[in-house]
DNA sequence: CCATTTTTTCCCACTTTCCCCCACATTAAA
DNA sequence: TTTAATGTGGGGGAAAGTGGGAAAAAATGG
């Protein structure tokens, strides 16, 4: 539902705080109102994930739920299939909005990331993607070349 | 459904802000339309995309919905399906008219285009495509020599 | 269990950006 | 020529983003 769509580059500051443009924002606040006034939402949580590229993805709890219901859906006995589970909760964590609307993340996120004083934030329709600026001009240069090629075999 | 057909120029003012033609805005003004009057139709959107010629392209929203359909099929866990997941998000990003039917494109936008104060609109049918003028005469004369080539292949 | 240090987060203030709204220019229609 | 519709430009208020001080909470060490 959310649809997080554009891309926007915020400064985080020295407590780590990153700032979640008011557009991502109204996408997900917007969740307990009808027709009255855009909640303020107490307690508004975003789950973050370590990922591979080497970058964060931020989920919306009902997005997460999703993705978690095919984890529940993995044996409890197979080992691959734990050793999975234990490899994502690892990575995962959990992150509160203040009143401002940020999210403080933690020096091993940012580490991961590669995130010093800039991120970059990718809506991605159903979760966010946090990048180091130059991390992730460096991935699209280094794959310019292979845009047309994949597109063309799955789009 | 949309339609947008013709070839128009307009100004881009020093906020960055382009005219969407009034003759355009009609065609996606009457989608909540039955046989009432054409709707004022607050927070109508366009899906901007960097396209790789170095132009951009407008999207209407049922259109874009078509294409997005597609990327929610691609899998979280393939890396390739991935990254062209990220490529495409990465320069995907929306865009609010305002109430003068215009929208704000961003400084990003502009310069991947290498629009400076002047752009051709050209409709093309379920989106519109975004250009400058000089690098779009180029790219028409350096290729005028291929048309019947290419229009012999394909149609 | 208390005292001290560190971390968190609430709150306020400043700066910047966005966008509503109006005014005018220009073109098209009547 | 009048009237309306479209395109262009900008002032100013509101919202968003940024940073930091200080209270509150948590962690650490006796």
């Amino acid at each position: 539902m959310p649809g997080f769509i554009g891309r926007e580059q915020h400064t985080i500051d020295e407590k780590g705080r990153l700032m979640i443009p008011a557009r991502f924002r109204r996408k997900f606040l917007l969740q307990g109102e009808q027709g009255g006034a855009p909640t303020p939402a107490r307690e508004q949580v975003l789950y973050v994930l370590k990922a591979d590229e080497g970058c964060l993805e931020l989920y919306e709890p009902s997005a997460w739920g999703e993705k978690e219901r095919q984890l529940l859906k993995l044996s409890d006995f197979n080992p691959e299939e734990r050793l999975l589970t234990t490899m994502i909760y690892a990575r995962l964590d959990q992150a509160e909005l203040d009143r401002s609307g940020r999210i403080a993340l933690s020096r091993e996120m940012l580490e991961h990331a590669g995130i010093d004083r800039e991120a970059v934030i990718i809506g991605a329709n159903v979760k966010m993607i946090v990048w180091d600026p130059a991390r992730l001009d460096r991935l699209l240069g280094e794959n310019k070349g292979r845009f047309a090629q994949l597109a063309g075999r799955y789009v």
